[in-house]
DNA sequence: TAATAATTTGACCAACTGGTCAAACTAACG
DNA sequence: CGTTAGTTTGACCAGTTGGTCAAATTATTA
């Protein structure tokens, strides 16, 4: 690989990959145009397509991070660790990122939702094997009455969902309950949901 | 309003509007095209302009019906029926929309996710004040000791999430679940949740 | 049947799309 | 300093976009 990233390199590709996140997660790939991105990073046309081979390029630059990332949290979930709060440290901080980055939920989210053209090798491979093996994970905990049996794989949707939620919907919710930070309040009733379906 | 709809505008309207929502949902607004539109129903580009003003006239006119129709079970919820089976009545069906019309919830989630720039006053106004009518009628069953005590608009939250999940993120879910349907299992799941939630 | 109203379309347009390219510019280095 | 490698851009292109319009076609009605 590439180590040897000038100064001038760096920042641009990373400009570049802002200015596509912030396109892209709010109008698709089909509705984004270079000339927003271009304009969003503050570069001309020509010399975005001199950092990135094509639209798709950068696209696919940003998808690609955000799956390993999102799942690394739960690939360090320790077996030997207390089930309950192994699985609400993960889903906290699945929440945490609905926050902080909510734009890289929502570019993941369009493309899902669009049947998710560019990434479905991903999600029958990574993402499958990482989900599969906590459910093994959940199903073992539960065989050892650490946590009470249920669905494993609806579990994690639960938890999927409700956390994708406050960053997609964003709009949707501070429509309802006003501008001020809701995700306080959000991780409380998280907390609380899980504890009850966990327990007993 | 206009009664004298003809046989065939009539037809053509439905047409349209079939072949829109199947186009906006999958590509979003500004990924969509008339032509896409046009092949999907089976008439000309300038046939399409001749039933609808343009291209958002098709786009909001599927919008508008969207949410409203959502909203009605939610506005039949029975202030003196059981409230754990008022609420599991109010989810099932939504859960069942996702399952029949997925492309309904499709279209829908892109329109939020992108900020919701043609239906942000109808989530203030409309959306708004169903939801806080439901709070506080959730709040009323808690004060009577008929649920227990819970933030009601995160519980509403984790609703809608959960059961649009399905019909948003179904590709997802069928990489991890396989292709056979998974909404019992879903339905089961949710209806576990959720009286573990409000009982007790 | 003839006349009128509703429907459909081929040809067209200006604006925009992703992308190219040669030329100009700038940074880095000896 | 001069040379070279890396960077930036204006001008341009072919294809696509939403939308128009006059003319042709079809349905309805007198």
């Amino acid at each position: 690989m590439k180590k040897t990233e000038t100064r001038i390199q760096k920042k641009n590709h990373s400009a570049i990959k802002a200015a596509g996140l912030k396109v892209f997660a709010q109008f698709g790939f089909r509705g984004a145009t270079l000339d927003q991105i271009a304009a969003e990073s503050g570069l001309s046309k020509p010399n975005i397509l001199y950092y990135f081979a094509s639209k798709e390029a950068i696209y696919e630059a940003l998808l690609a991070q955000l799956l390993t990332d999102w799942l690394q949290p739960v690939r360090d979930i320790d077996p030997a660790g207390d089930p309950v709060e192994e699985i609400l440290k993960c889903a906290k901080h699945k929440l945490k990122m609905s926050r902080l980055y909510p734009r890289e939920s929502r570019l993941y989210a369009t493309e899902i939702i669009q049947g998710a053209p560019r990434i479905k090798s991903v999600l029958t491979g990574e993402l499958r094997e990482v989900v599969e093996n906590l459910a093994l994970l959940i199903n073992h905990w539960a065989d050892a009455g650490l946590i009470r049996a249920m669905d494993p794989y609806h579990l994690i949707f639960s938890i999927w969902a409700m956390t994708q939620h406050y960053a997609d919907f964003d709009v949707q919710v501070k429509a309802i309950l006003g501008e001020r930070d809701h995700f306080e309040d959000a991780e409380q009733y998280l907390e609380d949901m899980l504890r009850r379906m966990l327990t007993v």
